[in-house]
DNA sequence: GTGAAAGCGCTAACAA
DNA sequence: TTGTTAGCGCTTTCAC
């Protein structure tokens, strides 16, 4: 089906030169794009390139340019290697499954084997928020020629592979999202002296650049709608207390209430799930049967909000307001419609593959950062 | 924080080699696990890699060794480059945001921009399956080393990026998903001789490996459950009816029906999205009021079905039964959970990964393809 | 069991 | 403007 009849596999530099008529030195030159190439041979090489079928060898060119246009996206955890981390039913290695046509595979299964920690990476993905950050990843770089490595880190040996990686130069940076408090994963890469970039503030100080969200300003705007609407027995689900991300929305939505008059609030703390958005809304139904709001500190907790208002009898949004964080698209497929605080995922996430290009273009060392302001979407749920 | 006293960057075999007293060779060998080396003389090279903090060059490695260690994971469409594929909102470059810090976040972007493109990006990643596909293939990979490099090609020119990226041996062979049924791309690499396998049967055939589910017998389970829970006015929302998944899934549920004495099935096709659903179930709605059961071919079609028929003041299950199909997460998040068909779409998926390393590893160029079988989940909504 | 030496394919000085 | 040349860091025969 493919020609091989040329010397050994792939045709090189020199095999273009050598149809060209010029030198290898050319040849790069016209490849790379670089001025000073007579028009006519620029074409000849570009005919050369073509009839060869040349495709330059991409380990060739970073072994000199020391730039392999692959980043790490990495996203990590706080586990260790006897805890791998939170986390739901383990992915089992293939192996079921009938086989047919030629060849016929074999179920033997060598090397290490799954540690239970592909749990972290069913999780990762089960949150429409990952989604969105490879999206809005893959919109800066791809038109950049570059593309995201995907990789996890929840265990101690994950984190050490994810540092070799970049230390072997496999990857130019890395954009990392941290889903817990005490990931030791920034502070690693710091020490390590690579690039990267952080998808948040760290819990506990780095040095180190990130991009952000204005969280307290966005519980403020989800507060003030809740008021404005003449809401006065208000509880909220909280995001994880050790994150910023949850202290803050659950600090900037008290500040707001209590601003309006409001000074207290039931809280009950979830971990960003739907399942712990349900469990939440469960004890502060118990608690507080005549609430009228919840603000959820994620669309997916407020999702499951709704579902157990409304299996407790309450509606939404006649008895009971509901508002989410993100709009995420669980906002949108929730019925009603979630009302929610906009983080602009997708822009932070490219913002993140801006700084960290910059990074790697100039000498600038400096650590940046760059803190979004979220906006309120009003839908059906408040 | 680092220290840079070294010759000039990183250290090299070379180096380790002249602390440990020893050839570069030996050091490879010690570093590569070859067999063949006094274990005394293994013992200093460990020690000298340690102190010297060695990491070998990925590239020089690759450069020799003709392997990356990458896999481009790619998720084709059908696109043109008049016309992007189908696709919802599209995603802003980066740029607000209020910058802090030392540096400073410039506006300026430079390169290709965005060529409205991003909108199939963010719609992959709404539909679950593709993080399970992630979380599949990681599972394989992982353990051997290996990361997946996320590549989209939905358009004639990101086809030819991923055909050069791979051309270029930035990665050593390509897993693709494609979502619709005149995707170019499996043709495309087959004819220029690249090692890949498929998620699913192509539509039009091409020798190429895929794994795939026997969507018939799906089909098939989720029709006698509803037969034998005494369903007899029953319809169902199918898939695009261009591809394999679709058809078959189609044809498996009308068999089965038929073979319980229920040859006319009400028929409304869908898109594989929760809004497609929401509009099928309306529309079949409109036409058989009296329906009491209706098969979804996707789990996301099933959850848009439930909302419309709640809206319509159908209870589920008492009135309305509702089968969906996968057993994603959006099945379980579902009110009541989804009664389903599961399609193991993570173990299908570490298989292609293994299937791909099998064709990498061996001479076998033999096209294989192995189908799973699906199992009924019975849950709440039927 | 270990070392010497020859490249892998490319870019980037430096000459011409 | 173009060619010559020297490596980039590693693996891998091939002698010893």
């Amino acid at each position: 089906m493919t020609e091989d009849l040329r010397p050994a596999g792939a045709p090189t530099l020199e095999d273009v030169a050598r149809a060209a008529g010029v030198s290898r030195a050319t040849v790069s030159r016209v490849v790379n794009g670089v001025r000073n190439v007579d028009p006519v041979i620029q074409e000849s090489v570009r005919r050369a390139v073509a009839a060869t079928g040349y495709a330059p060898n991409r380990a060739a060119r970073s072994l000199v340019t020391r730039r392999t246009d692959a980043i790490a996206l990495v996203v990590s955890g706080a586990g260790d290697d006897q805890d791998p981390a939170p986390g739901e039913r383990p992915v089992p290695e293939a192996g079921s499954g009938r086989v047919s046509g030629a060849g016929g595979a074999r179920s033997a299964d060598g090397a290490r084997g799954g540690d239970g920690s592909d749990a972290f990476t069913a999780g990762v993905f089960a949150d429409p928020f990952f989604g969105r950050v490879v999206t809005g990843v893959v919109s800066h770089l791809r038109p950049r020629g570059m593309y995201p490595v995907l990789m996890f880190a929840e265990t101690s040996r994950a984190r050490a592979e994810v540092l070799a990686y970049l230390r072997q130069g496999s990857a130019d940076g890395a954009l990392v999202v941290s889903t817990h408090a005490e990931d030791p994963l920034p502070a690693l890469i710091t020490e390590a002296g690579l690039p990267a970039v952080l998808y948040a503030r760290p819990a506990r100080p780095v040095r180190i650049s990130y991009v952000d969200l204005a969280h307290r300003d966005g519980a403020r705007l989800a507060a003030g709608h809740l008021l404005a609407r003449g809401r006065r027995r208000v509880a909220t689900i909280t995001g994880p207390l050790d994150v910023p991300a949850g202290q803050e929305r659950l600090a900037g939505f008290r500040e707001a209430m209590a601003a309006g008059g409001q000074p207290y609030i039931p809280v009950a703390e979830g971990r960003f799930t739907q399942e712990s958005g349900e469990a939440a809304m469960a004890r502060l139904l118990a608690e507080h049967p005549d609430l009228d709001a919840v603000f959820a500190a994620n669309d997916l907790m407020a999702v499951g909000a709704c579902h157990v208002l409304r299996e407790h009898g309450r509606r939404v949004p006649e008895d009971v307001a509901v508002i989410g964080f993100d709009d995420s698209s669980a906002a949108l497929s929730c019925r009603p419609p979630l009302t929610t605080v906009r983080q602009p995922v997708e822009e932070m996430a490219a913002q993140m593959a801006r700084l960290l290009l910059e990074r790697l273009a100039g000498a600038d060392r400096a650590v940046t950062s760059v803190i979004f302001e979220p906006s309120l979407v009003v839908r059906g749920s408040a």
